[in-house]
DNA sequence: GTCTATATAATGATAGAC
DNA sequence: GTCTATCATTATATAGAC
């Protein structure tokens, strides 16, 4: 039994609509908002289209993470081409609409495995590009890396994103002397003195 | 106009395995599981047993909150206790259990007012109780402290909880140095030898 | 304390008219 | 390309029988 239904192709004004939409409402209002009633409500037309341009909600998804994605790559790589990188890097991982948005697609990808393969996918691209970043900027002559840049970019971004996600519900205990200590960090570092955790020093 | 429906008290069997029931649906299925049909499900009975025992579906999350947080806090207090402190802290904070429900609370938090304030409580209290706890250790006479204990605690927490959620979506770009790295952490801390971001070395 | 019954509104998905 | 109509499910919540 073959089903009669229709899709369209992958480039459309409507389209990429409802993928904003996506984006806003999970970020906003949480994964469970994001149905195709209220992405149709969004774009000004009846929750039926969805299924036109989509075969299932997990396609939604797949191509929010997608777009998503690739906005967020290009932002990584100016941060890693500004002239303090790491500190450039801190900045984009303390974003909370970021980190909300983050928090809810791994939620998602907890239970539905589409979701799950794509989340996973795009956040060891994030991983590479900026360890990748931070290992170049330790190899410039005079620099000797403390840590491996893997450890320093796991302390960095999970850091930055747990004091974003606590900050997004008034949780606060221990921040201010917590983000006192990663700025002195990161002074250091584009100073090239020894800094404790993000593994740099000139010689 | 006054309503006419009846609430229990807060003392009986069918109320805590309610509780248990919504606990569990939200580490295995997320929150949007925790619905009156599901957890009736899970005790046998009808969904309307919900509305008796909770007011609202507010209510069960808060008072699962409540019940989960006494739980970790017990746990956290054994920890502490232990002959290996904060590897024990660490461990604890590697549980992909309690860190899955952790994240989902938080993004719930995100939704609700109500849950938010308690979800904001009840991490309050855990900083707190970890932050004492390493204060205390690093109080013993011929240590002295190289971080902020604030600093170290969040340090610690955060790159667990993150390591653990990643894992749970099969990503670990970067893990396996990373837990080299802070076993070694672990290690000299225990040995009162100097460490990059425990904060303790025997003078 | 637990049930049946009910009201009301939301969900994803499909078929077919225009 | 967008619509109306429809199906089967599910949700929270309430009233009242037993």
């Amino acid at each position: 039994m073959v089903s009669k239904r229709r899709w369209a192709g992958e480039s459309s004004e409507v389209r990429t609509a409802l993928i904003e939409a996506a984006e806003q409402l999970m970020r906003e209002e949480g994964y469970p908002a994001v149905t195709a009633r209220n992405l149709a409500d969004k774009v000004g037309l009846t929750r039926q289209i969805v299924h036109y341009y989509f075969s299932s909600m997990d396609e939604v998804f797949i191509a929010m993470i997608r777009q998503t994605g690739e906005k967020a790559r290009a932002q990584l790589e100016e941060a890693l081409a500004s002239d303090d990188p790491l500190r450039a890097l801190w900045e984009l991982n303390r974003n909370p609409a970021q980190s909300i948005l983050s928090m809810e697609m791994n939620a998602l990808a907890n239970r539905r495995p589409a979701v799950r393969a794509e989340v996973a996918k795009v956040a060891e691209e994030f991983r590479d590009i900026q360890v990748r970043g931070l290992r170049d900027l330790l190899e410039r002559p005079g620099v000797t890396a403390q840590l491996e840049p893997d450890v320093s970019i796991l302390l960095l971004t999970s850091l930055a994103q747990v004091l974003t996600l606590e900050e997004a519900i008034d949780m606060t205990r221990g921040h201010e002397v917590t983000l006192a200590f990663v700025q002195k960090c990161l002074d250091a570092f584009k100073e090239g003195r020894r800094t404790p955790f993000l593994g740099a020093a000139l010689e």
